[in-house]
DNA sequence: TCCATTAATGTAATAACATAACATTGTTGC
DNA sequence: GCAACAATGTTATGTTATTACATTAATGGA
């Protein structure tokens, strides 16, 4: 299941996430790849910020947690929006157009160069209402 | 310049907010309070969940850190986004209906109820570019 | 007024998340 | 082989947030 030209701790990490159905956190991962020789958190966060930095995984600013990129090159897409469960953790990543439009004109309007969006809808979701 | 019927504690940490022209963490607000009395972080944190829940101050998910309400009565708005300046860490706080109306949109079709959003677009403000 | 209930506070300890610093090893291209 | 760079290993430390428990203040009846 490896892709690209992943080193041995960056397949490690986002196999691990590919396996969870909900996020994990850095400490998570490392719980769980300790098996696998990885020690210290370092190890997981610089795996972790190559694997964002590619696209093949995202931060959750509002969980400080991670997630396999849900998508084939995701990073294509300027904005990624995501739905989380409160009860069941489960997250839905998904992009909307008209909603990038409007925030480039909100930035525009002010010469305001984005670097990077997060968006994140915090709720319940229909199986857990 | 107290608002509503804050507490002591409470009234300290949001004019320490106001006086801020940036976001400041909840170790700077203690820093900066620790001369008018407060000595523990949790003293800290319970007033900003307060504050936060009164709609007088916002969290910055992406930096871990706070700023006092820009507008009045903000927490009539449903969806509040910022920009924020990675430079010289000024924060821009507005809505945009349309945004609001497209997640809503998304939700809906979903059974998905929202709770909370979080929209933060980190980039490089006017000034600085 | 007295008492019960709830809200706010004080304090210490600890948990959870993230990075700095530095030494070492592996890979790539010449 | 060797220089340059990327990735790794390891220890220590810094930063952000919460748990637990004791105390005090405000509120609202009986
Ligand atoms: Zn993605
Ligand atoms: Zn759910
Ligand atoms: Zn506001
Ligand atoms: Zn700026």
């Amino acid at each position: 299941m490896s892709e690209q030209n992943l080193t041995k701790n960056q397949d490690l990490v986002l196999n691990q996430l590919g396996k969870s159905k909900t996020p994990m956190s850095a400490y998570d991962l490392l719980d769980k790849l300790r098996e696998k020789g990885l020690k210290a958190p370092l190890q997981i966060y610089r795996a972790l910020d190559k694997l964002t930095e590619m696209g093949l995984a995202h931060r959750l600013e509002t969980l400080n947690a991670f997630v396999a990129c849900a998508h084939p090159n995701c990073h294509e897409n300027e904005l990624i929006a995501f739905g989380i469960c409160e009860n069941c953790n489960k997250v839905w990543e998904f992009s909307d157009d008209e909603v990038s439009k409007r925030l480039d004109l909100w930035a525009k309007e002010r010469d305001f160069t984005p670097v990077k969006t997060s968006l994140e809808i915090r709720g319940i979701c229909a199986k857990c209402a």
